[in-house]
DNA sequence: AATTGTGAAACACTTCACAGCC
DNA sequence: GGCTGTGAAGTGTTTCACAATT
């Protein structure tokens, strides 16, 4: 069999895996050993078939008649995903959308450290956010290779997202999510999730506004 | 012709549109006043061709030849979107996370206002954000229908989101933004949209080491 | 000549249905 | 008997290619 990190994972199932481990998190804190698709598929909200599949991808890891051993199927899954040794992550823009991140990425960020935080602003330069420092933009060159940074949260204003972006390219990061509401280029070289919360709040407009009529008037 | 908002739109567009309206108003402030989907496409990254086909649900909105009238065109999906009135929206939790969120609407809401912010917590009740006091989550049942609140973030933590989100339902929410980590039920009634912060750094640790690997490897 | 609007083809993802295995 | 793993069918989305229109 080839090596363990071989297989190239849709990006819908890139996205489900952490569902996955969350949920198998919990089931190992409850002390239940092996789990079924069907099991899964009512913690997690997909159908069994799609977890089937999904965890196909990886090779056979379920038992036949029995299900999915919980702590072995974890264990497959984090390594899959990278997450088997710690990821470390920089955030740059220590606003207050940004400062609640970190807080949030410090508490529960699932095996991702907080190393680095970066901001331009003289006032916020200095101070902490847990145990992390708030640094100038100038020190990224230097910090984000010597604490292997290849992830990085963006949340500074528009203008300046671009930017960052290119600095953090530059710098090694391969992986960047964005809060700025821009669309940002990694140049080939990271792969960019945006968030962009104008973004969902507009088009949840439309279901609680659109959707809403047609319930009431017909359907 | 029949009504204007009767067309069911997929969610892959309802997510799109967002972005066209926000290169629809930079184009109008530039003072252009035809758009092709051409240069649609350069400045959103979508494809002309199904940016043409997300367009042509509401019509023919076009004309052949020439373009996109701006102005028409941002009316139209404004309209499509029900963003052609106020859209009020209540925040509940106002936490670092969800006062940076309550912060972000608030300047950048994009034409959705954010009329109540509630929290149990003592030491918040009575603060202001913006012009938004925090009020008791107890006095949500006699607010959302006064203040027409059809819309909804929730930014609490993982143990009350469920309740939280019923409450919501029971008065009059359809559409409610997610950022505590589970999974919430809108009971048939509410279209909920889930940003978690873990499963999208989980997922990025994805392409910053294993597919960083794949690349330096071989492609 | 330029650009929209759209059937047809291609692709991606999900669900079905069941063979295979424990 | 129960549950996984997977080809086949179904559904949804994107891209292609070009006729229609100004």
């Amino acid at each position: 069999m080839a090596g363990l990190g071989r297989v190239r994972i849709p990006e819908v199932v890139v996205r489900r895996l952490p569902v996955y481990l969350r949920v198998l998190t919990d089931l190992q804190g409850e002390g239940v050993e092996v789990v079924s698709s069907a099991e899964l598929a009512e913690r997690t909200g997909f159908s069994s078939e799609q977890i089937r599949k999904d965890l196909a991808i990886f090779g056979a890891l379920g038992t036949r008649g029995r299900g999915y051993r919980t702590e072995f199927l974890r264990e497959r899954l984090l390594s899959a995903m990278g997450l088997d040794r710690p990821v470390n992550v920089a955030l740059v823009g220590a606003g207050s959308l940004g400062t609640a991140l970190a807080r949030y990425t410090l508490t529960r960020g699932g095996g991702i450290r907080l190393v680095a935080v970066f901001d331009n602003d003289w006032g916020k330069i200095g101070q902490r956010i847990g145990d992390v420092e708030v640094r100038p933009l100038a020190d990224l060159p230097r910090l984000l290779p010597a604490l292997q940074v290849r992830l990085a949260i963006v949340a500074v204003p528009a203008a300046a997202a671009q930017a960052v972006t290119d600095l953090l390219v530059e710098n090694g990061v391969q992986a960047i999510l964005n809060f700025s509401p821009v669309r940002l280029d990694g140049r080939g070289r990271a792969h960019v999730q945006n968030i962009d919360l104008a973004i969902e709040l507009q088009s949840l407009a439309y279901y609680a506004v659109r959707a809403a009529e047609a319930r009431e008037a017909g359907g």
